[in-house]
DNA sequence: AACGTCACG
DNA sequence: ACGTACGTGACGTTA
């Protein structure tokens, strides 16, 4: 039987690796970049080859033949650095640990090993596929043996093959002749001598014409150029010797065996507590890729009964929805009814399949028909089945887009589990999950599909392999969740997970699936009005800088600003010369072009981001449907992407006018904005319990006025704006943990200063300063800051050793509990808000969320109904040693509601 | 892909 | 004595 034998040239592959890759180091200070490198040639070159089995060889340190013959061999190798030296041993280990032999023989180069037993496989029939960085090998090349030689190039993942024909194509002769090239060029890197004045291009000259070695000797005189020839002649002995050292061995007595490829290999337990201790998540999660690729996936990715259900054509199997039927019987009678749930989504968002996992079955269906739909719909409607998910707001929108109601009963987001438990990953996936939870490597979505411009769609895989992915995915849901249950109530989480996250999925669902109108006419008005003076200010800027430029471009308009037109330098980027708007605002003065500019900045950022930008948001509906983000923020606040409808203009006129773009659906709408007035603030006095700062919020002073008055020891009444605007500045400056340079760059005022107005606050306002550094003082205790309603965060810098990191730490340990409470208030009051909303039977629907704002679409009949609701479940949402006060705006479109 | 910039709370 | 506000997302340029 042929089989298809990987032979690896050990240190030469460590060595490409490093080269190729920055200096990395784990957190134990050991340098990985060789080893991750090594792995990630090795499971790629597996991947493609699908070899039978793989020996890996390695150079032993004791001399060789090649030593005892010419003590100069590899005289002048510079070596290994010391960072690559010492992952060597790493990767050996490893490799062992994986459960591989490795191939070395004393008094023999790893060369040696390699060529013996490539040819001797090569002799059985075998194919062999050699892969190393160095072309020595190319010597080994025959109609049974390929060299594979992978690209050095960074992330590239190119692998040149060379086959006899790419042999001679390249360098004009056979693998044989390469090697006679070899001997008359010489290699520095082994220090083979060669024959002096001879290169590459005449080396390949002399073996195309002559042959071998001895024939060119023998016609040493006819060789051009003479030099070459002369020096033949002169040198042969030298020749002869190159020639044997650079011959590759393929004698070795005893080389070793290679190892097959068993699904064991690469999959000891010892192998992967290795990679997780070097922690080199990456290779983990390849370790699943070729897992799925087996024959029979199921088996080992632990899925334990599958059935088989027509995910594409000619496969045959019981259909799906008797497959599907079955398995939402297992959650009758009186077990444990916990269903999870995985859909796989194609590029577009809509939802291709369903995975279910029950007892000990997954299914996988793709059939959505109304037939299946109506029975899937039974089962999450279910108020006595635990629905398990990941990520349920897609399968809250998939039922809201389908016409269905949410989910009902027990609902469970193991993502929103994953984010409370730690807020500052930012993404969340299942495999992460299975790692974690089960301590078990599956495959990633871009293991299968890969990622960027060669990412593939779900449908251009086998539905076998799709079957088996979200199979696997449910599964693993369903394992996980009692342990991550565990995690969320040993930390305190279970309140924000199930009275505000997991309600929120279906808020946010249909504020996704209702959207915004928006008009484009309105946009595209306001576009050409932006076009036409972005071109007046484009043209007299050009004049002012005496030619034109790219004034989008830092580095230019750097270049113009402060060399052309030597204007005094502000701040440095990490790349040349700032011309941010403070730097701008600061030169105002000193040059017109300065105010043309930042005016042009203004423009093109509207005209980019507001109207070019959203544009293509705009759907077929009229509407814009952005993304509300759950698991994105480490305080706990929303994000909102494509596009992000957190950010439209609203601080200056100009900008503000794109908010007549947003309008209600319909002419029996309009729109109401309710936004809590300073909740930052009111949390910062409830928190601190500050009796000076309740006790204003109370009487309903404006805080910012009592603040000047306070600070500066001036009456109330007798507060300027100006003194007004500064106290406003601090009371920002509190909330994000202030410190005395910042506010002085803020306000424009010295240091001094600054630092005598925060230290004259907190005397006036003890109880704040006391709050904020329990904050610290707890979040360095436990290692995390948490909110009033029990989100925490967790803070890793405030261990850092570097003071700009421990700063950070510590201004975040201020920040997150009021900014972090803040998002849970109006979190919850949406909850409430849609509730209400939902349970009266309103046609009124929440839209837009912006951080402490909500924005209504309110059908006119129940104008005086919303506004009640808004009122009472806003400011009803805490209970504060404060008021919580809520402010509410009404117009015809989003400009005018606010 | 990273950077600089700027829109919002 | 360190460099500095907290939290986001998107755009255009440059490497």
């Amino acid at each position: 039987m042929s089989q298809k034998i990987l032979l690896v040239d050990g240190h030469s592959i460590a060595n490409r690796a490093f080269y190729g890759l920055p200096l990395l180091t784990n957190t134990k200070g050991l340098h990985t970049n060789a080893v991750l490198g090594f792995f990630n040639i090795l499971f790629r070159t597996i991947d493609d080859v699908k070899p039978d089995a793989v020996g890996i060889a390695f150079d032993l340190k004791t001399p060789t033949f090649r030593h005892e013959m010419y003590p100069e061999y590899k005289g002048n190798r510079a070596g290994f650095p010391d960072e690559l030296r010492e992952q060597i041993p790493y990767v050996q280990d490893l490799l062992k640990e994986a459960g591989l032999t490795l191939l070395t023989k004393e008094g023999f180069e790893a060369d040696d090993v390699l060529g013996t037993i490539s040819k001797k496989h090569g002799a059985e029939g075998d194919e062999v596929m050699i892969l190393s960085g160095d072309r020595d090998l190319l010597q080994l090349v025959d109609d049974r043996i390929t060299l594979l030689i992978p690209k050095t190039k960074k992330g590239g993942s190119e692998t040149e093959v060379y086959h006899a024909a790419e042999v001679i194509e390249k360098y004009g002769v056979g693998p044989e002749g390469y090697l006679v090239m070899k001997s008359l060029m010489g290699d520095s890197s082994d220090n083979i001598p060669g024959v002096p004045s001879i290169g590459e291009k005449t080396a390949s000259k002399i073996v195309s014409t002559y042959g071998d070695l001895e024939n060119a000797i023998a016609h040493a005189s006819e060789i051009k150029p003479p030099k070459a020839g002369q020096n033949l002649q002169e040198y042969q002995e030298q020749a002869r010797l190159s020639l044997i050292l650079a011959t590759i061995r393929t004698d070795c007595p005893d080389p070793g065996e290679v190892t097959p490829l068993t699904p064991e290999i690469f999959h000891t337990r010892t192998f992967i507590e290795g990679l997780r201790s070097f922690e080199l998540k990456s290779l983990l999660s390849r370790i699943g890729t070729r897992e799925v690729e087996k024959e029979e996936p199921e088996g080992q990715l632990g899925l334990d009964e599958a059935i088989p259900v027509k995910t594409e054509e000619g496969e045959k199997g019981p259909d799906d929805l008797s497959a599907v039927r079955e398995l939402f019987g297992l959650l009758g009678g009186t077990g444990e009814k916990k269903l999870a749930l995985y859909p796989a989504q194609k590029e577009d968002g809509k939802i291709l399949g369903l995975a279910f996992a029950a007892a000990d079955k997954q299914v996988y269906t793709e059939d959505l028909s109304e037939a299946s739909q109506k029975e899937i719909l039974k089962v999450l409607h279910d108020p006595d089945i635990q629905k398990i998910t990941f990520d349920a707001k897609k399968i809250q929108r998939w039922l809201l887009e389908t016409g269905s109601e949410a989910i009902q009963g027990p609902l469970d987001d193991l993502m929103l589990a994953s984010y409370l438990l730690n807020a500052t990953k930012g993404s969340y996936s299942v495999d992460e999950v299975s790692v974690a939870y089960l301590d078990q490597f599956i495959p990633t979505e871009s293991d299968l599909l890969g990622q960027g411009v060669r990412k593939k769609a779900w449908e251009e895989i086998s539905g076998k392999e799709r079957s088996a992915y979200h199979r696997q995915y449910a599964k693993v849901l369903l394992s996980a969740y009692d342990k991550i249950r565990t995690d969320l109530e040993k930390m305190g989480l279970t309140g924000v997970y199930e009275e505000i996250e997991i309600p929120l999925t279906e808020v946010l669902a249909s504020m996704e699936v209702n959207g915004i109108r928006c008009e484009i006419s309105i946009l595209e008005e306001i576009g050409a009005f932006l076009r036409s003076k972005i071109e007046e200010l484009q043209k007299s800027i050009y004049e002012m800088a005496d030619g034109p430029f790219n004034i989008n471009s830092t580095k230019q308009l750097g270049t113009v600003l402060f060399e052309k037109l030597g204007l005094p330098t502000g701040k440095k980027t990490k790349s040349g010369y700032s011309t941010s708007a403070d730097v701008l605002e600061s030169l105002k003065a000193v040059h017109p072009i300065i105010g043309e500019i930042l005016m042009y900045r203004q423009l093109s950022k509207l005209e980019s981001t507001y109207v070019e930008g959203l544009k293509p948001f705009i759907g077929a509906d009229g509407h814009i449907h952005p993304r509300f983000q759950q698991a994105v923020t480490a305080t706990g606040r929303l994000s909102c992407t494509d596009p992000n409808l957190q950010n439209i203009p609203i601080r200056e006129d100009l900008g503000r006018t794109l908010r007549r773009a947003f309008l209600p659906s319909g002419e029996e709408y309009f729109f109401m904005d309710a936004d809590y007035s300073q909740i930052e603030l009111r949390l910062l006095a409830d928190m601190s319990e500050d009796e000076n700062l309740i006790a204003a919020y109370v009487r309903g002073d404006d805080i910012h006025r009592l603040t000047a008055s306070q600070v500066l020891h001036i009456p109330y009444d007798e507060i300027t704006p100006q003194q007004r605007s500064s106290a406003k500045a601090v009371n920002f400056g509190i909330i994000y943990g202030i410190s005395a340079f910042s506010l002085s760059a803020d306000l424009g005022i010295s240091v001094q200063e600054a630092q005598a107005y925060i230290d004259h606050y907190f005397i006036r306002f003890p109880k704040v300063k006391k709050f904020l550094d329990e904050c610290v003082r707890s979040a360095k205790e436990t290692g995390y800051g948490r909110t009033k309603f029990g989100r925490i965060r967790l803070i890793e810098e405030l261990k850092a050793k570097n003071f700009v990191q421990r700063s950070f730490g510590e201004r975040v340990a201020k920040n997150m509990p009021i900014q972090g409470t803040a998002a849970d208030i109006i979190k919850i009051a949406m909850n409430r808000v849609y509730t209400r909303m939902k349970k009266e039977g309103l046609r009124s629907r929440l839209i837009v969320q912006v951080h402490d704002e909500l924005l209504i679409e309110v059908f006119r009949p129940e104008k005086d109904l919303v506004a009640r609701i808004l009122e009472e479940e806003m400011t009803g949402a805490a209970k504060l040693l404060v008021p919580l006060i809520v402010d509410i705006h009404t117009g015809e479109n989003w400009y005018e509601a606010k």
